[in-house]
RNA sequence: GCGCUUGUAGCUCAGCCGGAUAGAGCAUCGGCCUUCUAAGCCGAGGGUCGCAGGUUCGAGCCCUGCCAAGCGCGCCA
């Protein structure tokens, strides 16, 4: 509806061009949209007052003039010029109701479309390091990155999820030398565990599982492991000095091969950690891309050979730079330390020219929004290597910070004291942790209050619309009862029964579903699709206390029932979206 | 110090890329269950949209300054 009126508006304004009534040159942008308020009609265009400027003209008479330009339309019973020029449409209930039909015919597929159809799109989401399990932070990069991709898929773009996988570097050494460590001490050894190693009970269970897979084979003298090292931080040392002369000492006394296995054991662990935590909460990928597999394959050092030959790097004491200030960064930024090793940086070049050489139409990060720094510089490799850096979009998920009650939870993952996405999950559930965590805006800081979360009550606003869904269900189950049959095409044929205002809300909001699922999808915004599901819960449950559903007229009880399963698939389909459950009874 | 983001009801947040009297949930107060599930509904109170200017028919939204908060400013990842 809200495209026919733009196409008769858009009618109106060129009958008006070419009577010479306004100028031809008139290059307009109007809205239309739904009124807030049922006395301003259903639909209202600013039209008039934007060509009002624009033609010089006072915008109530233009109005006036477009108004009888205007085609006419069965479906418009009433137009009004309102307040400084809003022109308002009144829309005659009935031709609405077309609405149920569809919603009844398409059922699960009602509300996808195909603006996004023929592109590609790629959704890189949560990669959070595998050195040790997701807490609460990432849930909601994970929570938001699928439900983007589903949104996306829903209007037709072909949708590819990808994690990255960060299996070397630093940490990850780090962590192999804290799961080594915790294996000594269980084989007996005096060690002194690092300062800056990663002390979470799942390091121990991890040297666990490998002292009873491989026995002592990887013991070594706790004397020699710690011999001459520089001083920790407690001890007056630097942290990083000493953990980093830990990771040499364990490559050392290992040797490459078996330092590989305590190194993959870390890795497999906790990846396979991840992976089954993220698989429960719903989150899948089509493909895990390993970091290592760039550096392995060469593909880093080609990158920043074809950086190099097109001038973009240069020599500086020693080490070698990208010039990302030519292209809008702050500073230029180094990709080849003095010491010969690769940056992290390095590797995120030769990891985004591999996602544009896969041909994607679109490519989509989704980061913590303490990495919004890290764009311009990544944004101008991507640009620097001749592509459209607006092939790009960088998402940015705010960290939520942690709440119980009044008490702000303290958390950092190498002290091991932070809540995790399982934690989490098992005390809210999975379908109150996933609405909870789409509910608010990605790009804002949020208050996450694990209290509020963890309430099973009334406060926790998934259920309003679970229960929406399951009332309709309940409603069926009563109509089975009391034995009377339900007629869904003798239900369509009298929609014109539903003369009440609830009705009519209700089916206005029936139509305004495809609308709020490209919206959300095209601006990467699922809240818009949660706020929407709560005010169509809403209007159901309003529409329940107002009125009865099973009632003796016949044809009047299927209409009704008709209009109520189709508020059920949209509610089902909305909340399949979210990976939130509808159930039938609560 | 510089950059990015944010500031809306007691609390948590929306506000459809400049529109009509700024909304919702929670909390508070008062009503509604012999009738399809009360995890619901109806009603009430509650606001200087951080502050001050500016742009125009019109600003919570755009511009400038100030105040406050978060994040970022490594040859870390």
């Amino acid at each position: 509806m809200k495209k026919r009126l733009e196409t008769l508006l858009h009618t109106a304004l060129s009958t008006l061009t070419s009577t010479g009534a306004l100028p031809g040159d008139l290059a307009v942008s109007f809205q239309v949209e739904h009124t807030r308020d049922a006395k301003h009609g259903d639909f209202a265009t600013n039209l008039a007052m934007v060509a009002g400027k624009a033609a010089r003209m006072n915008p109530r008479q233009l109005a006036e003039q477009v108004i009888a330009a205007l085609p006419a339309d069965g479906a418009v019973t009433k137009i009004e010029i309102a307040g400084p020029g809003f022109i308002n449409f009144f829309i005659d209930p009935q031709s609405q109701f077309d609405v149920i039909r569809r919603v009844h015919d398409l059922g699960a597929a009602f509300g996808m479309s195909g603006v996004g159809a023929g592109k590609t799109v790629q959704v890189e989401f949560v990669s959070a390091n595998p050195t040790g399990p997701l807490h609460v932070g990432h849930g909601r990069g994970a929570a938001y990155g699928q439900v983007v991709a589903k949104l996306l898929k829903a209007v037709g773009f072909e949708v590819q999820r990808e994690y990255y996988v960060n299996d070397a570097g630093r940490q990850m050494d780090i962590l192999a030398a804290s799961v080594w460590l915790r294996y000594l001490e269980e084989c007996g050894e005096h060690i002194h565990f690092p300062y800056n190693g990663y002390r979470g009970d799942y390091v121990r269970s991890i040297a666990g599982d490998l002292l009873r897979r491989y026995g002592q084979r990887y013991r070594r003298p706790g004397a020699e492991v710690m011999a001459g090292l520089p001083a920790d931080e407690p001890q007056g040392g630097d942290k990083e000095i000493h953990i980093d002369a830990i990771v040499d000492r364990a490559k050392l006394l290992l040797g490459e091969i078996d330092y590989q296995t305590v190194f993959q054991a870390g890795l497999e662990n906790i990846l396979g950690d991840i992976r089954e935590d993220l698989a429960e909460f719903g989150v899948h990928y089509e493909q895990w891309f390993s970091e290592r597999s760039l550096s392995d394959s060469g593909a880093v050092v080609k990158a920043l050979e074809k950086l190099d030959a097109l001038g973009w790097l240069y020599r500086k004491d020693g080490a070698t730079w990208f010039a990302s200030t030519r292209l809008g960064d702050e500073k230029d930024r180094v990709v080849v330390r003095d010491n010969g090793q690769m940056t992290y940086f390095a590797s995120d070049i030769a990891y985004h020219l591999n996602k544009l050489e896969r041909g994607f139409d679109r490519i989509i990060n989704i980061w913590g929004a303490d990495h919004h720094g890290y764009i311009p510089r990544v944004k101008a490799s991507i640009q620097a290597l001749g592509a459209d850096a607006s092939r790009l979009e960088v998402l940015l998920v705010q960290f939520a910070v942690l709440y119980r009650g009044e008490e702000k939870v303290q958390m950092s993952t190498r002290s091991g004291e932070f809540v995790t996405l399982r934690q989490l999950r098992n005390e809210v559930g999975r379908d109150a942790c996933r609405f909870f965590y789409v509910m608010r805006k990605s790009d804002q800081h949020m208050d996450f209050d694990l209290q509020l979360a963890t309430s099973r009550s009334n406060e926790n606003p998934v259920y309003y619309v679970q229960y929406a869904h399951a009332r309709v269900c309940s409603v069926l189950r009563q109509l089975d009862e009391k034995g009377w049959e339900r007629n869904v095409p003798f239900g369509m044929d009298h929609l014109h029964r539903l003369v009440e205002s609830h009705e009519h809300t209700l089916v206005a909001g029936l139509v305004r579903y495809p609308e709020v699922i490209e919206r959300a999808a095209l601006q990467h915004e699922p809240h818009l699709l949660v706020h929407y599901l709560r005010e169509l819960a809403q209007e159901f449950h309003v529409y329940y206390n107002a009125h009865q559903f099973l009632v003796e007229d016949a044809p009047l009880r299927d209409a009704r029932l008709n209009l109520i399963t189709a508020v059920k698939q949209v509610l089902h389909n909305g909340l399949h979206l979210l990976d939130v459950s509808a159930p039938e009874t609560m």
